[in-house]
DNA sequence: ATTAGTTTTTGATATAGATCAAAAATGGTG
DNA sequence: CACCATTTTTGATCTATATCAAAAACTAAT
């Protein structure tokens, strides 16, 4: 029982470590300064991480649970994407260059976060230069998956990414909503909806 | 005119270098070892530097010249990307994953490249820790960027997809080709020359 | 200059998906 | 379990852009 109460804290982070283990060695050192940086944080459903206009101060790993980052087109909600466990989310291009986010992150299961503020990540990758390379090979990784999604939308029909989206990540269907998966794959929720009544 | 001829090959890699300087502080021995594992090539017009099917064993900075990454759909070329003066290019895809590249590219305007391979710059990597900051700094840039491209394709028109060229880019609307630009921006020739007759 | 190849423009038509509107289904809450 | 809010579906219509086809404008090489 004991064991089992002592143990939590740690196995919170587990997923976050063992993420940061697949691409570089961890020292006991970095672990601990990974621990000091990191907050755990649950957040419930339907609060928001980020406005848009604030700076985006922080990037979440999603230890469970479900985010969204989604813009606004006209007065329309575009999500720009959606962060299951295992997944890091942020305002990235506020998180990066430092700039007011256009984007807005919504909390839609309740979810358990490892939050890490900007400056702290900075701080890490001069004092651990070896976690410049899992930042790099964090960006190659979406960059590779955000081009994917690029072509798709060029040259695929709408049917197609349903299609494909249902194949690669079934779950995420299952999760979310029907209007924030449609805007997520560019389009608008009634043809989403014309789609999968085709079955 | 000794100095002249004497300093010309140092020139060629000026704008490579002070590229990274940008980024990092690149020591004389970095700057020894950069110019051991890069390759100044000129390359002309027509010159293929990748076939789809291929591995993208290199990537290439781009001294001067044009250069272009497109793919194949059903029988339709779809354009990328294009790189003018001063942007790195590769099969980003092929090139990160080691995996044979769907995408080709092509030299639009003779061009002064420095090549890297990938094994030489992973040894970079590792040799020079500190160069594992360019590359994630490189990709958190062109990151920032596809997101924009993404966006624009999802909520803007054809026609201000093209204005927003016209204003970021100018000189890509001078140098390439209307049916390379036409793709990049996700329409058809057809459609990006009747939006040009409008002015 | 003339010809052949390429690139761009123009015209006519088709269509995937958007928009607007309202009904149906779903889901939490007192 | 009935009610109100939210989400999803269905229907009718519209539109931006694609497609197919051919003419015009360039480009380069003989």
């Amino acid at each position: 029982m004991l064991t089992f109460i002592a143990y939590h804290p740690v196995s919170i982070l587990m997923r976050f470590i063992e993420y940061l283990r697949s691409m570089i060695r961890i020292s006991d050192d970095l672990r601990l300064q990974l621990q000091k940086i990191t907050t755990n944080r649950t957040v419930s459903k339907g609060q928001y991480l980020l406005r848009s206009g604030a700076d985006c101060t922080d990037i979440y790993f999603v230890e469970s649970g479900l985010l969204r980052g989604f813009y606004f087109n006209d007065d329309k909600e575009i999500t720009n994407w959606l962060a299951l466990d295992g997944e890091f989310a942020t305002s990235f291009y506020s998180f990066i260059a430092r700039v007011p986010s256009l984007e807005s992150i919504e909390v839609l299961e309740t979810s358990e976060l490892v939050q890490i503020p900007f400056a702290s990540l900075q701080r890490l990758y001069t004092d651990f230069p070896e976690t410049e390379r899992i930042g790099r090979m964090l960006t190659e990784n979406y960059y590779i998956r955000l081009e994917g999604r690029l072509l798709s939308m060029q040259f695929t029909t709408a049917k197609e990414r349903y299609q494909q989206l249902l194949a690669n990540n079934p779950l995420l269907l299952q999760r979310a909503q029907l209007g924030h998966i449609a805007s997520y794959l560019g389009i608008t929720q009634e043809t989403l909806s014309r789609i999968r009544a085709q079955y």
